[in-house]
DNA sequence: CGGATAAAGTTGATGCGTCAACTAAAAAAG
DNA sequence: CTTTTTTAGTTGACGCATCAACTTTATCCG
């Protein structure tokens, strides 16, 4: 347990006692902003609305408490979205005869329209990142950040 | 708060086809939503003003210009930071002498009473992520994100 | 059955992150 | 010394992320 060499750290410039969580949150940034421009050439779909229609064509009509399951998106968030998407015509929304509660949501065609026009170039996309590592690195990484997630849901319940 | 923790990866379909990028904001979600509770309790200090403190006290004076050098802030988010930092006591600014465009910020009595209140608990905090992984699977970690920045990068440049 | 409880969504507030248009001041170019 | 270009910072707009209060509908249970 001794310190090491970690790539890239000016040792008079390493801001925060955050350079894992800093360095985390930077290529996160990354990531999103690209994809955010990438959806927003291709198709004018936004990430969130873009997440819900993916999670629409693998698993065909579904309910907004399910996305929230899936993804763990804000259900708040995910409310906003789907107003905008139906206005905007890209999915629709009909209440469930069994649960009156419930909104079932289905892709339109003007929805499929321009899911299909994003999607090549998100899956080229998603093609390219993952190949910049081989599998042993990616399950490294995976693992990696599994553990961080640990330590920081132990964190969480300690207090 | 992942409804799978591992969704099943079937490497033709991709589930979200979004894997890495969305593992990695997941985390980064939660990471920093920790981060802003840490804060929240024992400071009131936000994210981004914690960042602004420590780079003021690591640095002693310092303008905004630096501070967007340093750590990749956007100049807007960082100009309303500070708007509200120095409402709130907890900077000072005033205009450079040898050039009048730059504002030269300093930490008040406030501030640095606020910052080593909050600092015990993210310094703990920091040590226990990087303690839930040992030196090799730290520099895999940092190593393979890099390889996905630089991916994400040429992704860019290649448009 | 009827009251307590939980689940599905909606809405408001706040912070983070990015982009773009703008002002003012400094530096470079001519 | 003026014109042009950069740089510092501000402001507005939008999307993403979280939390909390609230309404409506289902469900649990005595």
């Amino acid at each position: 347990m001794t310190a090491d060499p970690m790539p890239e750290l000016d040792p008079y410039d390493i801001p925060l006692n955050e350079m894992v969580t800093y360095r985390l949150s930077r290529l996160n940034a990354q990531l999103s902003a690209q994809a955010t421009k990438f959806l927003k050439k291709s198709s004018g779909l936004t990430l969130t609305q873009w997440r819900v229609l993916v999670i629409l064509d693998t698993n065909g009509e579904t309910l907004p408490s399910e996305i929230v399951r899936k993804i763990d998106l804000d259900k708040g968030q995910l409310s906003r979205t789907i107003k905008g998407m139906v206005s905007g015509g890209l999915i629709d929304s009909r209440i469930s005869e069994s649960d009156g509660r419930s909104h079932v949501l289905s892709m339109t065609n003007r929805g499929r329209e321009l899911f299909e026009t994003a999607r090549p170039a998100m899956r080229e996309r998603q093609l390219c990142l993952l190949e910049s590592l081989n599998s042993e690195e990616r399950s490294h990484l995976f693992s990696a950040l599994e553990k961080i997630s640990a330590a920081a849901a132990r964190l969480d319940n300690q207090e």
